[in-house]
Order: structure tokens, then sequence, then C-alpha cells
DNA sequence: TATTGTTATACTCTATAACTATA
DNA sequence: TATAGTTATAGAGTATAACAATA
């Protein structure tokens, strides 16, 4: 085995493990418990890239459209979508933000993130070039 | 509000964004069924640092103390790993890898980490750099 | 009284399989 | 038949609260 593949190997076990436990950090830093972390990143996704079908919000968010289903339905629950048929397809739902869901975005934007973005401010700035590579870096590997 | 300060309010959200769906995209990864993600963690911290009660393996990976005790008891169904008591602290407990589990380690090592080792070597090195940093970032943000 | 670990319980997140409705 | 979405069901993962044992 090259040494190239050596390191690779080291990477991928190393970056799995600071994956896993970073992501667990992150969801238990919740302070509101009405809107989870899922919810809240279906929103983000939602205000991203503009209304959208379940299918597709389920694809940009690489999981399985029963369970983006159920986050839709919570989500209208607590009024922050509306679910309209599509104009052309009946099969076809569009996903769309209340204006209480752009508040709330608005809202999480100060205060959910208020951790991560603490922590972040103490980092050199060098180590934020890092992460802003990384997290690029990272989409692409969930992605493909 | 700061340039840099926005940036970094940027940064919180893209980021979060990515350990989600990339920590998705790793979990649904799996092929063997048998032992899980949260499982092989937890072992591989155990052949890392060595032997220790459960209280410290559960703040090695960021989890509560119930939480860590129910992996645990199905390791230990397993035959992954020992529970024996603490030479001197009757409250403790030490927790260590059978040779089965440095077996399965060894093993997964090679298959299980395939996907991921498999798309990091798709990368540019610059990128595998980048991510060997983001790594190690990523632990520290999880541990303070 | 403080610490370690466990049990009891519940909720979040996600999946697969089966079903309905529309194309 | 194929596609989009939902319902039904189940399992993994994690937490908080309460308890037992030991220091």
């Amino acid at each position: 085995m090259s040494r190239t593949t050596l390191d690779t190997a080291a990477l991928a076990h190393d970056l799995r493990l600071a994956v896993m436990r970073f992501s667990r950090r992150l969801r238990n830093q919740r302070v509101d418990t009405s809107v989870t972390l899922t919810h809240l990143a279906a929103l983000s996704t939602l205000r991203q890239h503009g209304p959208m079908s379940p299918g597709e919000l389920a694809a940009q968010e690489r999981v399985q459209p029963p369970s983006m289903t159920r986050v839709v339905v919570a989500l209208e629950g607590m009024g922050l979508v509306t679910r309209t048929p599509h104009p052309t397809d009946g099969r076809q739902v569009v996903i769309d933000l209340t204006p209480a869901a752009q508040g709330l975005l608005d809202e999480e934007a100060r205060a959910r993130e208020a951790w991560l973005s603490g922590r972040l401010q103490d980092l050199a700035p060098e180590e934020r070039a890092v992460l802003r590579e990384a997290a690029e870096i990272m989409e692409k590997l969930a992605g493909g």
C-alpha cells in the first residue's frame, strides 16, 4: 500500500470521528427546542434555493422522501411552510416558506448559531479559511 | 456589524449545513449493518486511547453517560468489549476491547471506510490537506 | 454528600416497504 | 408503466430524570 493510500485511510478515519463528534455537539447546542436542527436545515435550504417539491428538498438534504414528508408535515403544522398543488403536474406539491419562517430564520441566524459563531470568532482567521474551504469540500463529498 | 462578524455568521450557517449533510451521508453509507457507526466510533476511541471507564468514553464521544451505557451494553453483547471492575474504585468499570474487536476494526479500516477513502482519493492533494486541518479544528470546536 | 453508573422513559431522526394518485 | 408523494412501521441514536452503589 502506498504512502498516499495510507494517509488517505488515516484521514478517512479521523475525519469520520471529527464530523460525528462535531455534529453531535451542534445538535445538542439547541436552546429553543420547538424547531429542531433538521427542521432548520430544511428551512435554510428553502430560503437559499426557493420553493421546491418535497422530493427535491429530500435530495438537497440527502434524506429519503418519507423522511422529508415528516419534516414538511411538522413545519406545516407550525405554520412555517405552505403546501400548494403544482400548477401543471397534479402529482407534485410545492413547498414554500411563510413570513413566519422568514422571521424565524432571521432570529435563528442571530440566536441559534450564536454558539457556533462565537466559537468561530475565537479561531484564527486562517482556521476559519480552512473551515470555509472544508465546508465546500464536504458538500461535494456528500453530494456525488 | 463588522465585515468579519458577517463572514463568521455566514460560515457558521454553511458549515452547519455541510456537516449535517456529510454526516448523514456517512451514516447511510454503511453496508455491514451489524455494527453501527456509533458503535464503531466508540471502538475506535478505545483502540486509540486504551481502556477507560464508560464516563470517560462518553466524554470523549460527546454523549451523555446513559447513551454510552447503551452502546457499551450492545458491544458487550456482541463480544466486542469487556466490562471489568475497577481495581481500587468499586464504583467504576473499565471497558476494554476484545481480540474480536481488534480484528473487526482492522477489517473496517479496509471495508467500511472504503467509500470515504475512495472519495478522498478522488480529491486533489490540497483538498485532502484542507480536510486534514479541518478535522483537527472541528475536534477542537467539539471539545471545549 | 458527591461521584459513577445504570434503569426507565421518551423524543428525534431516518429508513424500507407498501399504498395512492396522477402522468 | 413510471413518477411523486404519503402512510405504516421499525430501528438507531440520544437525552433527561430517577435510582443504586460506592467513596
